[in-house]
RNA sequence: GCGCCCGUAGUUUAAUGGAUAAAACAUUGGCCUCCGAAGCCAAAGAUUACUGGUUCGACUCCAGUUGGGCGCACCA
């Protein structure tokens, strides 16, 4: 990675550890820069000298104390070369250090269809477990399922006639005359294994609540009275939460006559759960949330401390919520009053991957607005088709040369302004791999495909890939098919398809 | 009341404390005798909610104000 590079050789004459890359808006500001100069308040040009390199083409000093740095067009060359030797692999990496991480997404209650209020953790939480894949972790994806406790108890009200989820499942659960809630959650969870299939997300393990009575549930609640953590309280029984930053203690078993259900909180299943996930080998765990369960964050870290665990090994990834909006004013969502659009309609109306590029284009900490007749009306002008479109006109490209492996010697032929900017694009996918691992920003991915579009379409404009010039011909296929492959390699990160024609 | 999140072109959203705040859609104009016009080029459009502070430098960090979302159960 040419960043990680840079990065070195600046700390090798520097001596500073923390040395950080931009990359410049402005081409005329080089290819990478940095303020480390201004930062040490050292004289920039002292700095130049020490840098041993010929990765450059010129490193200059400018403004108020940066340094720019402008890749060599050798080095660019040779990496199509590296792309093309390494295909599907291009942008892999070590930063995981094959860890296993545990990423558990969704786990809606099943006691209706998935909506567009899941879609949006769903996506996310897919495509972040394909980011930490391609970063070198071992990722499992995890549905839990909420199959006990209150909600459960009103699905059966439901069955019963009483008042409950009004939702096509429960209705088509009603008329069939089913009373078995056993069955009625395995048909329920069923449904919403198939709208994973057609989002196009494959869980690992769809991890039931009840499978954590009554052994591991009565564990744990053992461990923590051993360890002096629980008190009896109005007949309820405590967990002393507060003692590790929480706001309040937490109720693990509810004091009977006080309860209709199992009198165990689903907060003694989470522990239960979470030290199962430990227990399983994870050395990560990552759960997404909803912002509606963000204060379910302390609570946690609280557990996973009382637990012997670290609580940094735990991230929760808090999304804000989806906005349902018909003819520009707010509905609320709602599972009791049946009001919500369900993701296997959304699919249907747009596609799985405009909806999965709608998704992911909003920062998950931003409030979305959704609004289906708008999303309708706007899916066939979505910038998808604009990524998908460039890797269709590559494809038709490599079609009609008749040459099927180019030969890469000719690389060094590509020069042009458009081919270099193209290559400098290319490069960049492993630190858009880099930095989503860390932050967890997915937006990051559609901006860089839709840039990555871009730049090949300008390079389409200015440099004609077929020509009679054989040599020139071949180092442009060249060129071509390692952007497929990057296109190609990103697009599959997003889980969006890449059509070979449009 | 306390806590978390948000306020950026007409709209939907970007922007690891950096150089002229970026794109898509919408609007206006130009480009197919040439590898796919689902494309390219250009114009216009922003006091980054407001007020202070920190900094050489703030959309970004801090404090306050304001508008909105969410949470503060022996619900999940």
């Amino acid at each position: 990675m040419i960043r990680q590079e840079i990065v070195k050789l600046v700390q090798k004459a520097t001596g500073e550890e923390d040395v950080r890359l931009e990359t410049p808006e402005d081409k005329k500001y080089g290819d990478y820069s940095t303020n480390i100069a201004f930062r040490l308040k050292k004289d920039p040009k002292e700095i130049i000298n020490k840098l041993k390199s010929n990765l450059f083409e010129k490193v200059e000093a400018a403004g108020p104390g940066f340094i720019n740095f402008f890749i060599s067009k050798e080095y660019l060359q040779k990496q199509v070369r590296e792309i093309l030797k390494q295909k599907n692999n291009f942008g892999n990496l070590k930063i995981g250090q094959n860890k296993k991480v545990n990423v558990e997404f969704i786990s809606a209650n099943p006691t209706g269809p998935l909506h567009v209020g899941n879609a949006r953790g769903g996506f996310c939480g897919d495509v972040l477990a394909n980011v930490f894949n391609k970063a070198g972790y071992r990722v499992w994806r995890e549905y839990y399922v909420n199959d006990r406790g209150r909600q459960i108890k009103v699905l059966q009200d439901t069955l019963e006639g009483k008042q409950g989820y009004k939702n096509e499942y429960t209705e088509k659960l009603i008329k069939k005359g089913e009373k078995d809630i056993d069955k009625a959650v395995k048909y329920i969870v069923k449904k919403i294994e198939n709208t994973a299939k057609i989002m196009g997300i494959k869980f690992d393990k769809w991890f039931y609540e009840t499978s954590l009575y009554p052994k591991e549930a009565k564990q744990v609640s053992g461990f923590l009275k051993k360890k002096g953590l629980v008190y009896e309280k109005d007949g309820a029984i405590w967990f002393k939460s507060t003692e590790f930053g929480d706001d309040k203690d937490r109720v693990l078993v509810r004091a009977e006559k006080k309860t209709t259900y199992e009198e165990e909180t689903y907060f003694l299943s989470d522990i239960a759960y979470l030290k199962n996930k430990f227990g399983r080998g994870f050395d990560w765990l990552v759960i997404f949330l909803g912002a509606e369960h963000h204060g379910y964050v302390p609570r946690l870290k609280a557990a996973a401390q009382a637990l012997g665990y670290d609580k940094e090994k735990i991230t929760p990834i808090v999304y804000q919520l989806v906005r349902l909006i018909e003819a520009g004013k707010e509905v609320k969502m709602s599972k009791r009053t049946g009001v919500f659009v369900t993701i296997d309609e959304l699919i249907e109306e747009v596609s799985l991957d405009v909806a999965r590029f709608f998704f992911l284009t909003r920062s998950h900490d931003s409030h979305l607005n959704f609004d289906l007749d708008l999303a309708k009306e706007q899916s066939e002008k979505n910038p998808v088709y604009y990524v998908q479109y460039a890797h269709a006109r590559i494809c038709s490209i490599l079609a009609k040369s008749e040459i099927r492996n180019p030969k890469s010697e000719n690389v060094k032929l590509l020069t042009h302004a458009s081919e270099l900017d193209l290559i400098k694009q290319l490069i960049k996918l492993p630190e858009v791999i880099e930095d989503t691992a860390k932050d967890y920003q997915l937006q990051r991915l559609p901006q860089y495909a839709m840039e990555l579009a871009t730049v090949f379409h300008q390079f389409y404009r200015d440099c004609h890939v077929i020509s009679e010039d054989k040599n020139l011909t071949q180092a442009r296929l060249a060129l071509s098919l390692a952007t497929q492959i990057v296109l190609k390699n990103t697009l599959s990160l997003m889980g969006i398809s890449a059509p070979e024609k449009m």
